[in-house]
DNA sequence: AATGAAATGTTATAATGTACCAATTATTTC
DNA sequence: GAAATAATTGGTACATTATAACATTTCATT
């Protein structure tokens, strides 16, 4: 039931064909939807999406100011808040951290697989999962809202190469 | 396949009879895994029973104090580490807050259901939906350390006084 | 009592996130 | 195009959550 072909890329697959593939998502829901997708949030998103990992705020904020952008905190939680909004990143509550969103469009709130050891996170957005929880929580009379899944473990490499 | 009563006590329910009875099953695994419940840890767990609401640490580091207890945030966060590595309360990650554990004993990790109105915590602890999670990530080649299911939305109570 | 392990006390600081208000830039309206 | 309005950004200060590091005390066992 998962939409997606391999949740977790291969070590070497064309990381800069996922930025641009990201970056022009992004330009295009943000037209639809009517945001600003400003060269700013831009950047924070080009920032997001270097890696498959997730990134905390202060880190972005830190790359902000090495590529020489004059940012404080606020800066980058507003870059965050609205990429948030416009469904672009996730944020992973165990982590404190943001990662780019794999299935950009609509916002929701996938399911993430996140290693323990190489940190590299996959979203699922598994509607089994997503329709299971929903009537587990009706059963009981609650009205979902929000789904966080956040799984620890590790991914297929690391589990691989390595056995602790 | 939800193996508790009612997961959402009412308003009026015994909870003098919740917090007695979590104590006591604390002490009786602690005795079993040979943890030691002290005091301190005893009343930081009394604590977090108070409610059914996750308890963030500075809130349970100012009822400390107020019962007369000189302490600091590493003896709070002291005793919270001890009571999760036991089992005996959940951290809810999208709140960073502590909650009671309904069914401790052995170290796991919950689904929650989070009223975003009344802020009641109900722990489902289904094995349908770990199993499902499991399974999706297995199918993926990942290996499962640990699961962070956090629902929110409005609790049956909410949901019937209020409609926003 | 002597020893080592576990728990606690204490200070300082790290990491994450927000409130607030001023200044600027973009968009709309006239 | 100029004025009014809204959205975005700049920047300071501060709030909240969590931990590092080291001294002291208490406990369990000889």
């Amino acid at each position: 039931m998962s939409n997606q072909p391999s949740p977790f890329p291969s070590e070497r697959h064309d990381h800069d064909a996922c930025i641009n593939a990201a970056l022009a998502q992004a330009k295009a829901i943000c037209a639809e939807q009517g945001g600003r997708l400003t060269p700013q949030r831009r950047q924070v998103l080009e920032l997001v999406w270097q890696e498959h990992k997730p990134v905390g705020a202060y880190e972005l904020l830190e790359r902000l100011r090495e590529a020489g952008v004059k940012a404080a905190p606020p800066t980058v939680y507003r870059a965050l808040d609205f990429l948030l909004s416009h469904g672009l990143i996730h944020r992973i509550e165990s982590l404190n951290a943001y990662t780019g969103c794999a299935t950009p469009g609509i916002p929701h709130h996938g399911q993430f697989l996140v290693c323990s050891q190489c940190q590299h996170v996959a979203e699922l957005d598994d509607s089994a999962i997503h329709h299971q929880l929903d009537a587990s929580a009706r059963e009981l009379g609650f009205v979902v809202e929000r789904q966080t899944v956040e799984i620890r473990g590790l991914c297929p490499l690391c589990r691989e190469t390595d056995n602790e």
